[in-house]
DNA sequence: CGACTCCGGTGTAACGATGCACCGACCATA
DNA sequence: TATGGTCGGTGCATCGTTACACCGGAGTCG
């Protein structure tokens, strides 16, 4: 149950707290190697750990980030939230888990909270399109890593975004369905509003017309919004279903069906089934994500993955970066390549 | 961005740190009601939030809980870590994260950690039968809930284990297959080694000796253990679907596949559709746990739901309950009602 | 009237780690 | 021999909060 101290490790080596406080944060020049070494050793022998809320009452920087997102009951989020705790981990951080329940009035008030905590480093998955009301505090000094986000032109300067390529990822998925035949394809949204949507409708877009295909149907759904306590997953693979359905019973109905994400797409799925057609014969469904179901799902979904791992690591390692560059950088985006997955859901159109 | 401390406040009202603290910590008996009120709103319009760090410090509990899960990339989990942080937020609660990954050292480890960091209250879910390794910091004080564990004899004293009953759960999906005419059923698992697998077949036992059916086929599987990276749900779900294979291609196959949980139930629906069988006609299949995966598969899973947003709560209450009671009490359980969840997987024989 | 007991507070020493400001010893240089 | 510059440390004030110890005044009791 520790108890033991700086103190008892100082006395214990027969230096002072100063040494070893001095040793504990790298300022090793500052000693002759043999009494760093029985220091060193002194610390092994008495399972010495530094207390971290004195750490941080002292330094005002606890070893803590600050993760907040719609929900870890997602599947997407709870990857990023896994992953990004590996990432911590490999520095002696540990995060702090904040669900919004896309509240954007929650968003907020658990940044502020994570804030006045002592937290500098926070990962936000938000809801919002505009960042306007952290830059104040971006301008205070915290490191802000908007996640699944790309740089907006009114973007607080400070700020960093972690994003997959939403354009070239839809576009590698237009591409492949193109490519199997499909001519007559359809895209799944919810209202495109977010900024990720944008990009992938726009990606998806510019493979069909470099492809000569006349503008697709497009159906979106003003998606019920908000926390009303469901997973907000039903609710995208509802809209999937409703949208799809209306697509497949109308007049002309596509071959095949790009959904913004791997959750709608399970809807679209759904909905296929229902009409009493197969996925990857008669209609090919894709998503977007490549979460952990796609793979499990059946049929398999082709889809586009998101280098989750890779991504988290790179939010981590942008909240840790020593703040020794210029406080104001030029607010930046790491885009990562996205990947595409063809599974079972897509095929060659059967007509 | 804070910077407001508690003589900030005093020096505002007029009075002395003692007396804001006293008020923050709920001793207003100790005040004049007029001075409390002072002292309050000099707090509101200070907007000062007390500092968790000094907090800590000083008392040595900070407001913090840790969750140690497997992994949050798996639903299940993720469910878990939605509900128990929302419940902690009630009390001005935060949750740390920690993912095992099944790894017993890392786990172990975790613990220790979030012990000498200053955390007085963990919720574990644990892959190992045995929690012997922990009665010693739960005699220090450590409150420990073991989360989807039922209690053993072994059992340190003052752990408190929070677990749907899963012997009436799977007695209740025996039934319900016995009750659709099925005579002749599977039970899918990994290793009956932990707790609740161990339950989980005997409750099912159970509901088919009542039945006066004779002893079901059983398929376990060793289950290639731990942390290589993946999730461990593909894991499971490849365990259900090379184990269906075998079932379903040997002799005097099953009409009705009960799994240990749905991930592996997925896995066993992909199998009889590999068999050429549609699930929920030629072969009824079932899982437990109810994830957000089981109303949105294809066919929706019949399932046995756990009342996770309570049992969440319930946790957590665990934890945050004042430690007036007798500090060294009975080991105790919580066990939560499952309830039956119809859906379209399951169906009467077709012979 | 003296001794007690409340009441409504206040003063202040911790909690454990940090890092600036020192300090003595030793060496090199002029 | 004075001067200055490392080297290898140490002393101690400090971070914000808590809670124990105390205190003056008013009321009560015998």
């Amino acid at each position: 149950m520790a108890g033991i101290t700086i103190l008892d490790v100082a006395r214990a080596a027969g230096v002072s707290t100063s040494t070893v406080s001095n040793l504990l944060n790298g300022r090793t020049g500052r000693m002759l190697p043999e009494t760093r070494e029985r220091v060193e050793s002194t610390i092994r022998d008495l399972g010495y750990r530094p207390n971290r809320a004195a750490r941080q009452l002292r330094t005002g920087k606890p070893q803590v980030i600050g993760l907040v997102v719609p929900s870890v009951g997602n599947p997407y989020w709870g990857a990023l939230a896994r992953y990004l705790e590996a990432a911590a981990l490999t520095e002696g951080y540990h995060v702090l888990l904040c669900n919004s329940e896309r509240d954007p009035a929650r968003e907020r008030q658990y940044v502020d909270e994570l804030v006045s905590d002592g937290i500098r480093g926070i990962v936000l998955c938000s809801s919002l399109p505009s960042l306007e009301h952290v830059s104040g505090l971006i301008e205070d000094g915290l490191r802000l890593v908007a996640f699944d986000r790309t740089a907006q032109a009114d973007d607080p300067v400070g700020l960093v975004n972690v994003s997959v390529d939403n354009t070239i990822g839809a576009e590698l998925m237009g591409e492949h369905l193109v490519s199997l035949g499909h001519r007559r394809i359809a895209f799944v949204s919810g209202a495109i509003r977010s900024v990720n949507r944008t990009e992938r409708f726009a990606g998806f877009l510019r493979a069909l017309e470099r492809a000569g295909i006349a503008r697709p149907d497009v159906v979106t759904w003003p998606g019920s919004s908000s926390a009303d306590g469901t997973f907000g997953d039903v609710e995208a693979a509802e809209l999937g279903r409703v949208a799809a359905t209306e697509l497949l019973t109308g007049p002309n109905p596509p071959s095949a069906i790009f959904a913004v994400n791997d959750m709608t797409a399970i809807g679209v799925c759904r909905a296929v089934r229902d009409a009493g057609m197969e996925v990857g014969r008669e209609v090919s469904v894709a998503g977007f994500d490549d979460i952990v179901l796609a793979e499990l799902y059946s049929p398999r979904l082709t889809t586009v993955r998101q280098p989750m791992k890779e991504m988290a690591a790179a939010a981590f390692r942008a909240l840790h970066a020593p703040a020794d560059g210029q406080p104001t950088s030029q607010a930046t985006s790491l885009l990562f390549r996205p990947e595409l997955v063809v599974r079972d859901s897509t095929a060659a159109p059967v007509a």
